[in-house]
DNA sequence: AGAATGACGCTGA
DNA sequence: TTCAGCGCCATTC
């Protein structure tokens, strides 16, 4: 059953603009949860597919799609979805984070 | 209740 | 830049 962490995380990751890019750390930290960027991945992890989340746009930090067997291959799905948007990802599932990286619009008039 | 695991992140080598 | 180790915290056995 989705947690209320977990629809806190849907919540976060629906606000990803198209072609842009976030990490399970921005997504936790936004709920309030910083250092459970973990937490973040289950959350997608229980994510039944389809979804109306755009849990493509969620990598890690170090800019590049988590490729763990537990997915069962969702990660594979995960960069087509990328390449759909207009990213480009690395055969080894790295794709340019700082070029797509999502800025939360809480700040002051950015800049 | 305790131990192990995990779609992570950061620092150091 | 890549690899390895340690830390965080909720979920699972």
């Amino acid at each position: 059953m989705a947690s209320g962490f977990d629809q806190q995380v849907y919540a976060v990751v629906a606000r990803i603009p198209a072609g842009q890019l976030a990490t399970y750390g921005q997504i936790a930290e936004l709920i309030g949860a910083y250092g459970c960027a973990r937490q973040v991945g289950w959350a997608l992890r229980r994510l039944p597919l389809p979804s109306a989340v755009p849990w493509h746009r969620v990598v890690n930090a170090q800019g590049r799609i988590t490729m763990c067997p537990s997915r069962e291959g969702s990660d594979w799905m995960q960069r087509e979805l990328l390449l759909a948007e207009g990213i480009p990802v690395d055969a080894e599932g790295r794709l340019p984070l700082r070029a797509h990286r999502w800025v939360a619009e809480v700040l002051p008039a950015g800049r």
